[in-house]
RNA sequence: GCGCUCGUAGCUCAGCUGGACAGAGCAGCGGACUUCUAAUCCGCCGGUCGCAGGUUCGAAUCCUGCCGGGCGCGCCA
């Protein structure tokens, strides 16, 4: 008995209702179940006596009453109480509490996963940071974050492909080869460029591959190292992502849409269908028509393609894959893409909604209190890199996972530095663990129940302590929380989620003996225990995962 | 000025698709280990949910206005 099914059982009492004649309402689709905060509310609540009260025009109580006749009916339902101005309080039978740990264990890492996605295809693009530097601490949110996002889509069945938009055309990347070039031959770097330690690095193994360079013509010298440099950039970013844990399915280039004649494609597609116009000698958008504030250069008077023109045919190139929903992750400094990408999908005669633009809010760094200031030109960025050498991987995505990406990031380095500790991560994991031994412990022992490969029977109504209780009503939450994450593109929720079932486990283990004292005998409590204590082990290995951090079996 | 966004305990943040007295961690104070991992548990302290209105049986949550912070408003990418 989970959330879900109580609701059926409360839309099955309602419909049982209105069939006798006591109710006169449309049923509604959605129940809200809550889980009181006092158990002296029941094990769970709902409201939904109150919210039909109008549509009924009876007293809310009165309906209230009706309800829990038919209510108290239900299989695994212990008592319905009437409180307040028509809550309904539920308990529930120990015995329908107590048999998640079976039902979870026969579904394995399977519980959790649904197939409300099912058939979506889902395009995800998230931290494509130019490659002219390192992947800095806002990528590394996305890197998490997205990568997160990801796998909590997937497992409501959605076909996810994570996506990186490689910025390799335009004005950034010839600033990024020029600063090369500059530091090979030992000159400061010029005054729009690039000037952290890593531009010298990679200029020296240019240099170094490429020992002959110095007798380049000025061209050809910029392109070897425009080609060279930005390859190298891209390599790195790929290897400290792998590093991180997020793999990307594609790497799209940019220049690729220049080069196949995609740019040129999507820009005649709008002319002709009348979409663009010319204005001082450039191509416009009129992209006002569909929201955005203002209308935007495609085109540029001098001929060349302005940013969005890339951006034009990539979008139809995402369609044109087959995709029925792309989401881009962008930081809050570019909220204001968010209108265009819409307009842009509109002009094409495209539904608007296929584009859905998740805006991050940016993270700040602060030292003793100040905020640090970072500049990638000058260098002065903290780089994922950076992040999992102090923080290592685990750490560093739970920690950029558990809050909402609305809300700005104060992170104090020397807090993170000094004690990593402090980073709930261990938390949950040291939940893990725990439950790993103990587990271990029992196949020593011989006693079933510990194995969630092997079905053993138990006595669910065995599990009727307050912390056992509780730790039931955390695992039963756990399908919800997952898709409540993908709905509302918020993974965090996963996180949040873990680290209360972990607090529920550390709990449990505290106030319940699980193996037998010394030359005890088992009971069997011990055996039902063990189910309970390996379907919270699953639980958690289930979570980590959607976050992509390891569930270790000891620390 | 216009737009987006945030404002909850000393600090960092949950809760926001409306529900019962507003939560956690950290910080502070005090307890619990000869038996499954004390990276744990238990207790105490701590908040006019930025302010003011409105909608509602019910508002931290929805609406409006104001105050304060961040970001954006290029023929840059």
């Amino acid at each position: 008995m989970n959330p879900l099914h109580l609701a059926d059982a409360v839309r099955a009492a309602l419909v049982a209702a209105v069939r006798a004649g006591e109710l006169d309402v449309q049923v509604p689709d959605e129940i809200t179940i809550d889980r009181p905060r006092s158990r002296e509310h029941g094990d769970y609540a709902t409201p939904v006596a109150l919210k039909l009260a109008k549509a009924a025009g009876l007293p809310p109580r009165a309906i209230a009453d009706t309800v829990a006749t038919h209510l108290r009916q239900a299989d695994g339902v212990a008592a319905v109480e009437v409180a307040g101005p028509g809550f309904l309080n539920i308990t529930l039978e120990a015995a329908a509490a107590g048999a998640l740990p079976g039902r979870i264990l026969a579904a394995g890492a399977g519980y959790g996963r649904s197939d409300g996605l099912k058939g979506r295809r889902i395009n995800l693009e998230f931290v494509s940071a130019n490659p002219t530097g390192p992947v800095h601490i806002g990528g590394a949110r996305w890197a998490a974050v997205g990568d997160a996002l990801g796998r909590v889509l997937s497992a409501q069945g959605a076909e996810v492909v994570r996506e990186y938009y490689f910025n390799d055309a335009g004005a950034q990347i010839d600033r990024f080869a020029r600063s090369l070039l500059a530091a090979a031959r030992h000159e400061p770097a010029p005054e729009d460029g690039y000037g952290g330690a890593y531009i010298g690095d990679i200029a020296a193994a240019i240099t170094a591959e490429h020992p002959d360079w110095p007798a380049l013509p000025d061209a050809q010298a910029s392109e070897l190292f425009r080609r060279t440099g930005v390859a190298a950039m891209f390599d790195e970013i790929k290897a400290t992502l792998h590093t991180f844990g997020t793999d990307f399915d594609v790497y799209f280039h940019e220049d690729s849409l220049h080069s196949s004649g995609a740019v040129a494609a999507a820009v005649q597609r709008l002319k002709d269908s009348g979409h663009l116009y010319v204005k001082d000698g450039a191509w416009w958008l009129a992209s006002t028509a569909y929201g955005d504030d203002k209308d935007r250069v495609v085109i540029k008077s001098d001929g060349e393609p302005a940013y969005i023109a890339a951006d034009l045919a990539y979008f139809l190139d995402k369609r044109a894959r087959g995709f029925d929903l792309c989401i881009y992750m962008l930081g809050a400094d570019h909220h204001g893409y968010v209108a265009r990408l819409k307009a842009a999908a509109a002009a094409f005669g495209d539904d608007p909604d296929v584009v859905e633009v998740l805006i991050g809010q940016l993270v700040n760094l602060v030292r003793d209190g100040a905020p640090l200031r970072m500049s990638k030109r000058a260098g002065t960025v903290i780089s994922l890199d950076d992040l999992i050498e102090s923080l290592g991987v685990d750490a560093a995505r739970f920690a950029l996972i558990r809050y909402s990406v609305d809300t700005t990031l104060d992170l104090d380095i020397d807090l993170w530095t000094r004690s990593s500790n402090d980073n709930p991560v261990f938390y949950v994991q040291y939940a893990h663990a725990r439950l790993c031994r103990m587990l271990a412990n029992a196949a020593d022992l011989g006693l079933p129940g510990g194995d969630p490969a092997v079905a053993v029977d138990y006595d669910p109504a065995l599990l009727d302590t307050p912390q056992e209780s509780e730790l039931l009503a955390l695992l039963a939450a756990y399908p919800g929380v997952v898709t409540a994450a993908a709905d509302l593109r918020e993974p965090h929720r996963v996180a949040r989620y873990l680290e209360d079932l972990a607090a529920g486990l550390h709990r449990f283990y505290d106030h319940v003996r699980v193996l037998p004292m010394g030359d005890a005998d088992p009971t069997p409590a011990t055996t039902a225990r063990l189910r309970l204590s390996a379907a919270t082990r699953q639980v958690l290995a289930s979570g980590l995962d959607l976050l992509g951090v390891s569930a270790p079996e000891r620390m």
